[in-house]
DNA sequence: CTGTTATAGAAAATGATTTTCGATAAAGGA
DNA sequence: TCCTTTATCGAAAATCATTTTCTATAACAG
């Protein structure tokens, strides 16, 4: 029996493949979008996505928000609400939570949880949430760096 | 010595006091507002709080959108995004969580919580949010009953 | 009761997002 | 490789939520 050698697929090729699978087009534009959002570790407004994904080509804005709604609704982006923006970041459909920095609004993952085991009265739970807000290594030293 | 009674502020009481404090009036505009916020444990939209309060009297939305915003920034107020959309909810500004029904939007408090103690590498941690979404008794006792 | 000044509300402005619709191009099949 | 079908693109218009502006009103301190 030869060993199967499982390649690691990425996550911007994991996403093409599926959204492929459900009949939908890989076009130029949506390529540079899902590249762009995987390039950078901000979670972004889509002005902000928009603008960055502008460098590397046409890209029009109403393509941008209807990309975000596709990846949304198959769970590859994550919405979050940082000082009453709503900004986006690419993800897998699994199950992880996030620490942002509400000031540069990079992400990170964050895996530990324990919530699987919370007993709940009376409520029949299907996800949550967990978001750590705070500032990151690299916000904290500007920060002090400014301040001296 | 005489034992002091502490007579338990109502939340809305201590609202009206804390933002009188801080120089602001308690109009009968705000006032309803508030005691509508009160009255429900829904998380509602701007537009949904207006016309609730407009039952009882005549609210701007203008008003209306401003007294959250003067609510959100003393830390009476949550805001949630379910289904796309902003929903605010009267709180006391301690540490707590929710159970947020993504059918009614009722919300509970939930007070266990253990985040005080996990170790974050290079983050510099000021607040987090924890969110359980799902379907509360009700909503989930009517799913049946329709489907049957 | 009176004066000061925060607030109300209508209307206009802004800003974000969605819809519309003709033109284009992706992907599967001949 | 070349069609054919049809999803997608993008510009412009429409819509929707939220904020700003400005004047009249009313809360509350004295």
């Amino acid at each position: 029996m030869v060993a199967e050698v499982e390649v690691a697929k990425t996550l911007t090729d994991e996403i093409f493949t599926n959204l492929r699978g459900l009949g939908q087009r890989i076009t130029k534009e949506r390529e540079l979008l899902i590249l762009t959002l995987d390039e950078t570790d901000k979670a972004l407004t889509p002005y902000e996505l928009h603008e960055l994904a502008s460098n590397k080509g046409e890209i029009g804005l109403t393509t941008t928000y209807r990309l975000l709604e596709t990846l949304l609704k198959n769970g590859y982006v994550e919405v979050f609400l940082v000082n009453g923006e709503l900004r986006y970041s690419l993800c897998r459909p699994t199950h992880h939570h996030h620490l942002v920095c509400t000031t540069c609004y990079r992400m990170q993952d964050f895996d530990q949880c324990d919530f699987g085991s919370i007993e709940l009265r009376d409520f029949n739970s299907s996800s949550h949430r967990l978001e750590i807000f705070g500032t990151c290594s690299t916000c904290t030293l500007n920060k002090i760096r400014i301040s001296n």
